[in-house]
DNA sequence: TGCCGTTTTGACAATGGTTGTCACTCTTGA
DNA sequence: TCAAGAGTGACAACCATTGTCAAAACGGCA
């Protein structure tokens, strides 16, 4: 298995600039009005929908250079499709995710947090990094 | 995005009754042996390295069952292929891996479980699930 | 032990998300 | 305005995973 996180420099990059382009803009644009985890697939088929047609790799290359820069968050669905959302919160946090209609609220809270640090170092490993996510049934899809 | 797991059955059904066959048994064999996290691929490889020759579609299809009846443990490597491994215990845990060597350390405290149970609550989120792994450097690894 | 319905297997095709290619276009700073 | 280089897109290539289906193996039963 292979586990490669930019974890050090992720913190420490402050984030090349990058060109302004109708493209990124279009992208740009559909993340600030989702709410939810999108696939890059949904995002392209929704670009084109609209008209702003964007190439398929492109959005790819875009999503992922935003999540390169940490201005994207990115999870894979159980299908095994990465998603990705535009979060309100820049820090690091997790996501209460409702598994029939997506919604998702943004979790951060200092409990987890350390308790992995203190996970790992009574096991001696270090450079720590973690992935977390609650799914759920939200409110409305219980009414319902 | 599409998020369906069997939550519910998972508890419930008394995992089904399968045939012996020497394929499933070359399989359990490695998995008894390592360690780590294997992919499928990786397991077959090995599989045919050792002269036990097992058709990739029956790896892939023999995991699974195992998966589905819980008796290994599934996560997604950075490449969104799917790692497998058979765990020492069967209630729920999670694990500390080693993002250079794969090493893994079973994790199991009611602390994290309560603070995802008590943040869906006071969200009104139901039926809750989650998934959580720590990643880091082994000793071994930091010493080398 | 031999038979039989059922499960399992495996080689191969097919799927589908994601990345690579590369000539062409656009952005940016001078 | 212009040149350098970042960005784009149509398409091919990749690769993990799943579907197919006839042949083989398994397990209970006579
Ligand atoms: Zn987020
Ligand atoms: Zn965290
Ligand atoms: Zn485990
Ligand atoms: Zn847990």
């Amino acid at each position: 298995m292979r586990i490669d996180r930019e974890q050090a420099t992720q913190v420490t990059m402050p984030a090349k600039e990058h060109r302004r382009t109708r493209q990124r803009a279009a992208v740009d644009e559909v993340l600030d009005e989702t709410d939810d985890f999108i696939s890059a697939q949904e995002l392209h088929a929704l670009l084109r929908a609209r008209g702003a047609g964007v190439g398929l790799a492109t959005v790819y290359r875009t999503l992922q250079t935003l999540a390169d820069d940490g201005r994207v968050d990115v999870l894979r669905s159980d299908a095994g499709e990465a998603v990705y959302r535009r979060c309100v919160r820049e820090e690091h946090h997790h996501h209460l995710v409702c598994r029939s209609c997506g919604a998702t609220v943004e979790i951060a809270g200092p409990t987890v947090e350390r308790w992995a640090k203190s996970v790992a170092d009574q096991h001696g490993y270090t450079d720590v990094s973690h992935t977390l996510e609650i799914f759920g049934t939200c409110p409305r899809c219980a009414a319902a």
